[in-house]
DNA sequence: AAACAACCTGACCAGATGGTCAACAAGCTC
DNA sequence: GAGCTTGTTGACCATCTGGTCAGGTTGTTT
């Protein structure tokens, strides 16, 4: 049983927690990077292996080597996305400030959309297609968070801290506001005439924003 | 005579006698809706011309003996899609009331999203691609319309009517808001846990966008 | 330098891809 | 029914698909 390079030492390689060589982590991220484009340009299944492969610079057999299959890889992105998406959203209670909470929320999401458009995109397409591989964690894990905001919006709204608006429409509402500027960069780049939003544009962007809905809601920022 | 799964649909026809042309345009009109939603859920890529003559229940030859390429029926879905759009593009004035032009824009907007789903998705999907097909629709057509519509909008501010907010951000916002209720369709239901979204459910988002973005804008309806 | 793991890749495979075509069936007009 | 248009479809083609594999090179450890 020759033990040459193959999934199975990979496996091995990476449940021993081997503190992975310079080559491979230096590969693999530039696989990952390269996929994450192609993926979220095209799809799942309009993405081949080969383009990903031709992105990364890398021969098709080298990225098989080191992801093992085109739905490993793929979920792999998912699962980093998910990731990158559980770290802002920390916990806020009854007590916070609405405006400063709305506030960040709206931030912190357009931060996300704007330092990883791929990620964005290939989450929009993971949705798009259906959700087919995400359809548990938006109706469990992903679900429970919006619960657990909508109770405290709907506190505050008691405490006359905002106006009685359904807080998952709300949430729904930044989300689209935020994501469309990832998702459809391509359609903002061709409306506003830009080759790409500067920093400024996008301090613009999320300034007005946090403007209108704030507004909107009729929570206002608290005097100092 | 023909043992293989004969499509239902044009046994009925045949079978109710419809001549000719008719024939021609109920194939075509299942084939477009079947591709429709092929492509919006895979992209262009990703829809293979197979999968969409099985949607339509129809062998894959006919479909191409229809509509002669995969290329040429995705381009002319995305004109059917863009002809609906520009059919509720009518025209403003700056003597028309902000509050009833911007809710007749976001119901206007719901409606289409709510209606052709599948027409929203595909565009999505062909603007996540990074729009290849309609680039020129986009800083063209599009784009001018957008400008008409902002120079209107700031007048409005001038006198007074709604806050000074850049109006490219605000049409933005409209757009993302309405169209993410057929694009991120898989998710909305995920998260709200239900099969589908009602007509009572759609007026209440509905009425929920007008309220927070109209206030968000400071606009006011008009007195009696 | 020997041994061994990690890395690399061209050749190959079965199946799917978009598209063509020849042959035939069904309708319509005379 | 002849003649013509339209509709229908299985067989076929070159190319691409995800994935495997054998056999090679490089790097590290002893």
């Amino acid at each position: 049983m020759t033990e040459v390079a193959s999934p199975a030492a990979i496996r091995r390689a990476r449940e021993r927690g081997e503190a992975g060589g310079a080559t491979r982590e230096r590969n693999e991220r530039e696989i990952l990077a390269a996929a994450e484009k192609i993926f979220a340009a095209h799809g799942y299944r309009g993405a081949s292996v080969q383009a990903i492969a031709e992105a990364a610079g890398l021969p098709k057999s080298n990225v098989l080597y080191y992801v093992g299959s085109k739905r490993g890889l793929y979920v792999r992105l998912l699962e980093r996305m998910m990731a990158r998406w559980n770290a802002l959203l920390d916990d806020i209670s009854v007590d916070d400030d609405p405006a400063e909470v709305l506030e960040a929320f709206i931030r912190s999401k357009m931060a996300l959309s704007r330092r990883h458009p791929e990620g964005s995109r290939l989450f929009a397409a993971e949705i798009l297609a259906g959700a087919p591989f995400l359809q548990e964690y938006l109706s469990g894990e992903l679900r429970g968070w919006v619960e657990e905001r909508a109770r405290i919006f709907r506190q505050w709204a008691e405490r006359g801290l905002m106006d009685p608006v359904e807080p998952v429409w709300l949430i729904f509402l930044i989300w689209s506001a935020t994501q469309h500027y990832a998702d459809f960069e391509a359609q903002v780049l061709g409306i506003t005439g830009k080759g790409e939003l500067s920093d400024a544009d996008v301090e613009q962007i999320t300034a007005f924003l946090t403007r209108v809905i704030l507004k909107g809601c009729g929570v206002t920022p608290r005097e100092a």
